[in-house]
DNA sequence: CATGAATGAGCATTCATTCAT
DNA sequence: TATGAATGAATGCTCATTCAT
């Protein structure tokens, strides 16, 4: 489902290009993208010039950090979209991608990506998404779980969004699930 | 803990105070916190080196704006507090706010400074709109036009989350509408 | 003795170059001559304009300093040259000189430019001093209370370290006396 | 408290350092400290980066200057202080550490060090300097070539001092010698 | 004349990216 | 191929000096 590699990559390089990326998702999403490249290619035990032979380019780095993030939310997605009951496959799919959304502030716009996105490696993964949730939303609606009016933009929208209020939120675990609650009542409303 | 002396300020002064806060809202707003601040400065017409005698640090900068804005707020929402009726009063705020918010995404945390602000200067402003909110959502859920269970932290959040949807949503007006549709209907569910 | 002023300078102005010269020289010797001009000005209790009315340089200011201080070192080194006997009247002005020459580091180079001066303003009363020192000097060395050998740039660099020998050694006055003891004694050996 | 790591420093870098290291003293020494960095970097044919790399701070390449000169002449004094006379080790000890400063102004302030030292790294060599010092007075004033009464610190002050004079005095050598001649003379009076 | 706001060249320092080892 | 040293453009901030008020 990802693009396919030039070339096999050796072991070891492959190691380090999966190194790099656990540890530049994890450098990113709890220091925010200012890291410099010189600190995330210490933390995966590298040199930098390893890095930059992996990801030319800081912001190819982020990317495919995004990438990577959205791919499994595609995946987690199909798997919930072949859920017998639609209200559950969509509500389950809501709740899974916000809480994979999960982190600091710079990536809820990774799912931002999911609407607009600017870098064209983005755009695979990120249409898959949209277009299983098109058919979760369909489905849902089709059923009379969520309101009828509702199209795709505002439900992508509605994602960034709740994203946005669980980082705002804290770890509370209640009051997340009351906020998520207060969400879908609405997504409910008006059927 | 009082203001250090404040004298009058210059009419010159004044207006370039000014000028730099309006460019730098707008310029902030419109391509993030990372422009340079000289460019800010040319920007507003002026030298860096009267920016840097009007604001002594960027983030002084950044901060000034942001206290303006949540003023702002904070006055409207005053305002709204007013209002006859709880529920037009609660759902009318909530509007203003996130209308009030819009802009490229560093400033949804403005409003998170409501929440855990670090900044002292955002106190001030931050407490009095979470005095007013609370307030405003005492008399809705009295009234019985919100949901019982929601408690101030969430409903900040929500805020917050809201802004990130419409800034997320674009322009359209009809979206917009529906967007907030839903999360109004949420609060209002459960009652 | 000194440049006569252009214009008879009006009592107010008189009294603001007076206490500009005053502070200034205060501030240079206890913080070094890196402290900026505003600050100055505003210990003087006047804007930078007016500093800059007075003295068209930051440097002209420390000139105008340094001029002073050589002034009245002249004074009082031609009141000592007036003095009966010959190796008091020399000791006595190179202690004198010595003790007014004090304060921080940037100093020392006050003296240092009655040997070689690259300010012209500073020419007149270094010479003056220098005119001075040599008939001191001529005088001691007749009368047999200071070695033959000595000529006056060895005299002049002897002031010059012997204040950076007390701005060194700090305040305690039964060690100063010590190290003077020491230099003096070496000035009467040899004869 | 050790030094961290201090891997063996690659060829080409530990030459680069080398060549800092040499153009800093060399600059530093002729033209103050205020030089630019990037002039330092230049003069020394390297990037900013790379000077930075090396010195984290303009501070710490100024002190890593003194530390070397204050090294080499802590490795000279420690020779010198092997002399079996102690009279010649004494003034010998004290010409050389004189002659080893010279500099321009700033670098008079190298061997304030040895008193009053801000800087920690200078912590070492200087009290090496000063003990080796202690030693070599101590034995001075016990074959009686030294006067009795002159303690560590006015030594320390006096070499301060005759260094600011030989600079003030400039490089002829028959001068030169005359000014040390005083000064030792002073030195072994009193005895 | 005095004031202090405005100016902008200048400086220390950072960091993405390249390239010698 | 991996490493990390080198690079230098870019940035935030300072301060001597000018000039409108």
């Amino acid at each position: 489902m990802t693009a396919p590699q030039d070339r096999p990559l050796r072991a070891d390089a492959a190691r380090n290009r999966a190194k790099l990326l656990d540890t530049a998702t994890e450098v990113f999403t709890t220091r925010g993208v200012g890291v410099p490249t010189e600190e995330i290619a210490r933390a995966a035990g590298v040199g930098v010039g390893t890095l930059f032979r992996h990801f030319p380019t800081k912001e190819a780095l982020l990317e495919a950090v995004l990438v990577r993030r959205l791919d499994t939310i595609a995946a987690d997605t199909a798997r919930l979209a072949a859920e017998a009951e639609p209200a559950e496959a969509f509500f389950g799919c809501f709740r899974l991608i916000v809480e994979r959304s999960a982190g600091k502030n710079e990536f809820a716009q990774a799912l931002a990506a999911a609407g607009v996105d600017v870098h064209s490696s983005l755009r695979a993964p990120s249409t898959e998404i949209r277009e299983r949730l098109a058919g979760l939303l369909d489905r849902a609606q089709g059923s009379g779980a969520v309101r009828p009016d509702l199209a795709l933009p505002e439900l992508l929208a509605l994602l960034v969004g709740a994203t946005a209020t669980l980082e705002q939120l804290g770890p509370d675990p209640a009051a997340r699930a009351r906020v998520l609650e207060v969400i879908f009542a609405g997504l409910r409303s008006g059927r």
